[in-house]
Formats: C-alpha cells, structure tokens, sequence
DNA sequence: CTCGCGGTAGATGTCCTACATTTACACACT
DNA sequence: AGTGTGTAAATGTAGGACATCTACCGCGAG
C-alpha cells in the first residue's frame, strides 16, 4: 500500500507516530478525546492496523494516550515528559509546582547571565500586556500574558531543555487546575513580577533567581 | 499461549514492555547492547512476536531502543525522558549541564527549607566516603562519592519530581562524556561541595541555592 | 413515564502467517 | 591475503482471525 514515495529510510510506523504526536501536541486532538478507532486510522493512513497499533501503543507507554477495551483510545496528556510522570505517579501536584518554580528560577538565573536583548523585550512585553488586560479586567487575557511572562524568562534563559521541563510542568498543572486570578490583583503581585524582570535586566543571577521565588511565594500566598 | 495467569488486568504488551523497561534501567542491557531477537524474546516470553514489537517499538519510539533492519535491535538510552530530550535533538552538552546544575540548585534550596535528617545523613556519609576515596587515592570511589553527594542533594529536596529530572541529566552527560576527576583535587572543590552541606543544614535556601551554583562553577574551573 | 435488563455492534487485545527488505557474516574463489 | 558472493537472520509491513470487553440502544416490566 502507499504510493511509496521513493525512498522510506524512517519506518512507516514512526512517522504515523509522529504524525499522531503532532496531532496531540498541536491539540487537535484535545485532551480527554476520544480518537478514532484504530481501523478507522489505518483505513485513513492506508496504512495495516498492525502499524497504526504498533503506533498508538507506544503513545499509550509514555502516557499520552490510555486505550480502553471495548470503549476507545483516549488522550490523557499532551507533552511526553508529562506523560511519563503522570504514568509513574510520581506527581503529587505541590512537587510538581515545586518542580516548576525550581525550573523557572534555575532560568531566571541563566537569562541574567546571558542577558539576550530579544529576550528582555519578550518579557517586557509581556508585562505590558499583563497591565493592559489589568486596565481592562479581561480575566482571560490577563491569565494568558501573566503565563506568557513566566514561559519567557524560562525563554530568556536560552536553554531548550529547561523550556521543555517547564512546558511538562506547567501542562501537568495545567491539567489539574484551572489557572485562578482574582481582580483587582495585589500590588505586591505586580512589583514581584517587576523585581524578576529588573533583575534579569541588571544581569544579577543571583538576585534573578531570588526574585523569581519571591514571586512564587506570593503567587502561593495570594491564593 | 501461555500458561495464563489468573487475572490480567493491565494488557501483556504493556507488561512486556515494563520488563524490557527494567532490563534498560537495572543495566542488565546496558547501553549500546544489542538485545536478543523479536522471535527469541517471544518464545522466551511465550507471547507472539507481535506483541514483542509492540513493545520494542514503544521503547524505541521513546528513544530507550533503536532497531537497525537486517541487524538487530540496540539500547541507546537508560532513561525515558533522556531519550525523549536525545531523540529531540534538544541536548548540546552545556545545556545539559546548565539544566543539571539548575536542578541541582533548586533541590538544594527545597532541601534547606526542608531539612530531613535522613538527608542530611546521607550527605554527609557522602562526603565521607568522598574524603576516604581521596585519601585513599581511589579514582573510582571518588567519582561515585562524589555523584552520590550531588544526587544526595537532590534527594534531600524530597522531591521525586526533581530527583527524576536530575537522574536524566546525569544519564545524557554520563553518557556522552566520561567523568573526570583528577588527584588530588583542589582544596576549594572539597570547600564547595562543604559549603552546600553547611547551607543544607542551616536551612538557609538562598544560601544553599548559591553554594550549589558556586560548586558548579568550581567544577567547571577545574577542568 | 421510568427503571432495568439484555442484546448487539464496535472497540481494543492477542495471536498467527506470509512476505519484503536489509544487514552481518562466513565461505569460496582469485 | 584480499575480494566477492551467497545465505541466514533480523526487522518492516500487511492482512486476517478470534477473544474479550464495553457503550449504547431498544424493549419490556413495574
């Protein structure tokens, strides 16, 4: 089957896990949906069921997907890492935020040491839309630019490895609690967020990754 | 097939594949090992061949295994999320080790607020079998003091979450780089790796979060 | 009208066979 | 000793068969 594109050095089983992964990555297949049959799949792909098993299977092992007999295939998570430690139990969710903070103070740190331009404006902006969504008491879009600060300090960092952990950390929160913010937010909050950023900007790691905690300890206390 | 066992709620390959798993993570198939036939591993399974590369094939899509046609199937990782992180491409070696040294940091900082004396017992078990191997002038030893006095830190945070992280990225620089150490060592690394310990137990976490990043930094001048 | 029971269709789980493709290795020939 | 070829064995892919389990629908009893 298949018009075999001329040459298939990747076998045909990784790139319909690929393909699968990028569908739950890309959340066209949002969590806790119910994908289609594996029949149905390997009718579409033009591929056998044994592949698109072979396929889903190692999904289903790392955590991303949980196959149930007689009912379907389901999405449990969308990132890997979170995956396998939401397999292993390894996460009780005050670790998991511990884990993150960690993980974003390690990155303030780096991004004070580097200090790369590019990413000072991404931070600047993104406080910038925090204020703005502030002023004009859109929850939502307050959430998103609060979330965008703190992914771009790990950003700034320039480290792919620290940006992937916190992805799994933040998704592994993110799937067990809805994000919360109150209005009006306490002015500690915003001038916490403030310290992280001048001090990345004055290049002071140390003083970056204390401000960093500081700011999830106020996070923590004001909820 | 099979003698079946009674019950058999969690599906055979995924059973299969957690054997293999442990095989891949106790070292009984170390790395670059190949690893006995699918056929072979079926009739000494007795499970279909099938079901055995389904099993393989999750473990290699993770990146654990890498099967090469014609020739047979080959462990090139010890650790899920490492091989995800290898598999991705995500991993040039001061990254690696700025992700470790981050993770360190931070477990070092929940360790000081956590103060377990069951840490604190192992670290300093460590640092003596550090201080024997040295005066002994056993290499060997002194590495494996020494890599257990940096996972003792982590494992004092009491966080699983992080000690995982950790044990990842020690994996990709164990496999990439053989550690190096040399006699006799300066007398500020023994200081450094002191100057953790104390903050630890002081229960100080900006301290320690800082003695952590200068121990990094020592090593690093070291070499 | 509601509750409960059973049937049925469809889903995954497992096994089997067959063949294609690729590779390592040993043997024979030069 | 070097070279080349053949063979065995490994993984890759396909297709089919049957078992088992479950969600869902429809029917009947209360």
């Amino acid at each position: 089957m298949s018009l075999n594109g001329p040459v298939r050095q990747v076998p045909l089983v990784q790139q319909v896990a690929d393909q699968f992964r990028a569908l739950i990555e890309s959340g066209e297949w949002p969590r806790d949906t119910r994908i289609p049959g594996e029949n149905q799949l390997a009718a579409e792909l033009g591929v056998s069921r044994g592949t698109v098993r072979e396929a889903l299977r190692s999904l289903s092992l790392t955590g991303l997907l949980e196959p149930r007999v007689g009912d379907g295939t389901y999405v449990r998570a969308t990132d890997e890492i979170s995956g396998v430690l939401l397999r292993d139990e390894l996460s009780s969710l005050d670790q998991v935020f511990d884990a993150r903070a960690g993980i974003e103070a390690a990155a303030a740190r780096l991004a004070a040491q580097r200090l790369s331009s590019e990413g000072i404006k991404t931070l600047i902006a993104a406080i910038e839309a925090r204020d703005a969504a502030h002023d004009a008491s859109d929850l939502a879009a307050f959430v998103i630019a609060d979330s965008a600060f703190h992914r771009g300090v790990v950003e700034a960092s320039g480290n792919p490895i620290l940006l992937r952990l916190y992805d799994a950390m933040a998704g592994l929160l993110a799937e067990s609690i809805e994000q919360t913010a109150s209005f009006p937010e306490h002015p500690q909050l915003r001038a916490a967020h403030l310290d992280v950023y001048e001090a990345i900007c004055a290049g002071d790691p140390d003083a970056a990754a204390r401000a960093s905690y500081a700011l999830i300890e106020t996070v923590k206390q004001s909820q």
